[in-house]
DNA sequence: CTGAAAGCGCTAACAG
DNA sequence: CTGTTAGCGCTTTCAG
């Protein structure tokens, strides 16, 4: 058997109350008797049980996060800013995939519950109906990050998808392409739809008829992006600009570009969404929206540890700040 | 108050014992029983409490996942194959960033225990002694993934690093370059010194006088790729094909030879390490060593199921095929 | 097939 | 500053 809390008191002559207390840090012990426990700590090699502890105090520092995929470059990034913060506060964090398949979600969402999570951050592309029911009878705070739903009632972290995808589109547009293509991530993602909002905005409020042969639907992955870009370089009329709802695709949009020997961006300019490392990773470097992943994903995790405490937070729902950065694939 | 497996029994007037009977499928509850705890278990939304059951029963069913970095492209998806099998098999998954540094490897690692874990995937650099230490004094079975480091107790993950880069290297060699350049990554890493080992062997069979000017440490990144390109290019006598030991580094390189105007392969020939999705996301595309990344994350976690349920395991060195893959990047 | 009862290891009043 | 004493919610013998 292991060494208990009761093993340490036995062995240095106190009450497991104060063996407690010294473990916790607790200021009302005699620095001598601190001292004395520290020590057959120490000699008797106890290491304190986080579950007895979390049974008893019904906190168990550790949150839950539900993500999409972490092997997603994305998402990846946004995951090592909650843990960044995690770890910071001294929270463990359980990660789940969940493909944004909504069963899974509802699956892993009461699976953390079942673990005594003190909060859960949950990032997705659209929040099911059920979902949201379930999340507004938790009993642990819920922070949504990156997910692009406002919901009312649960605290939210993440950018103006709309406003960033519009102003990238503007920027292709005041180049004085009339009518910029979009290659669209799915419809699935709320934060895909902001995103073709974005883009309509511009391009209407320019008082273009819009070719809807311009507007492509894929789905973020980079061999999507090749084939949008054939299929975008193979119309008679081919655009001479296109916004790509996500790096990895702009990086396949570019590829199939040049693959149909197009020159970017002389013959035709591309503009990303993310920012993610793959942006540097790409001749011509992207031009692309600066959504800020990683600091998301550490607001996120910053507010949860607020709500955890029960402090009060003047704004539930965080906007944090985008922009456009222009490198070598936008004239 | 929650509602407990206590408040269960009295409303279906059973004892607690036979409501945790339902609820752990044990098969010792008559039909009408199970079926009658079952409806107010439902109705009253009864949820169990893991935490007290890990207590009780001194079973977690969740596992450690130490990593240097989630947010690297290749950690990332062996993070995904040591999720996808965890979930499987019912485990949840605490996720923690070592940063490879040694002191943080420890915290996190009796940070683990203390959350009584029932099993730990490890993935680093390089094994402090201390940390193997602690490796072998724990109370749960550990698994150690993509780490190159064969510690005889401990059972491991991986590929044979150093036949791999030998064969990588071979094939520059048979493509008649003398000696090929290596781009290194930081000795820090046992799997770095496996691949720079598998390089020397190609080279010096060949009876070449190894030139340790075509030897360039670097770290694996992107950038790192870029600058190493740059001082290879400009050698006076420049090699003609270069090995390096990542893809990402190889995308650097690649980009660093084009942008000081040489052509890939024509020019310089490439290798990489890895086959991460990368790989294809780069003109030319990269010929590269195909390490089984997802599956090295899933047959350890699967190993790390074994052990903790205390089945024997036949092997418990686990050496993963690899096989070189030819793009676009060689001729 | 079912129930009673003893913990699992720790925290948190409460008392002194 | 320290000790006593209840539990936290569940599993697990052991009886029956």
């Amino acid at each position: 058997m292991n060494v208990t809390i009761y093993d340490v008191a036995r062995e240095a002559n106190v009450s497991m109350a104060t063996v407690s207390r010294v473990v916790n840090g607790n200021p009302n012990v005699k620095p001598a008797t601190r001292k004395k426990v520290l020590g057959t700590i120490e000699q008797l090699g106890y290491r304190p049980n986080a579950v007895a502890r979390g049974l008893a105090s019904k906190r168990t520092t550790t949150v839950g996060a539900i993500i999409p995929d972490i092997s997603s470059i994305f998402f990846s990034e946004l995951a090592r800013g909650i843990e960044d913060i995690a770890t910071m506060y001294k929270y463990n964090m359980i990660l789940s995939n969940s493909d944004q398949n909504p069963e899974k979600e509802l699956t892993l969402f009461n699976s953390m519950l079942e673990k005594q999570v003190d909060g859960i951050v949950f990032m997705g592309g659209k929040i099911s109906d059920e979902l949201l029911q379930q999340f507004d009878k938790s009993p642990v705070p819920i922070v949504i990050a990156a997910t692009g739903q406002g919901t009312g009632e649960i605290p939210t972290v993440a950018i103006d998808y709309e406003q960033a995808a519009y102003e990238a589109t503007k920027l292709l547009v005041d180049h004085n392409h009339k009518q910029p293509a979009f290659v669209a991530g799915t419809a699935e993602a709320e934060t895909n739809n902001q995103k073709y909002k974005g883009y309509l905005r511009a391009v209407t409020e320019n008082n273009t008829e819009v070719k809807q042969e311009y507007i492509v639907k894929a789905n973020n992955t980079y061999n999507s992006g090749l084939d949008a870009a054939k299929q975008l370089a193979d119309l008679a009329d081919r655009p001479s600009a296109v916004f790509v709802s996500s790096d990895e695709m702009a990086l396949g949009v570019i590829h199939g570009f040049q693959d149909n020997g197009l020159r970017v961006p002389e013959d035709i300019e591309v503009v990303g969404y993310d920012n993610t490392r793959l942006a540097t990773m790409v001749r011509p470097t992207l031009s692309t929206v600066v959504q800020p992943t990683y600091d998301i994903g550490a607001v996120a995790m910053r507010l949860l540890t607020k709500l955890m405490n029960k402090e009060e937070v003047s704004d539930k729902n965080v906007i944090l700040p985008h922009r456009i950065i222009e490198r070598n694939s936008t004239k």
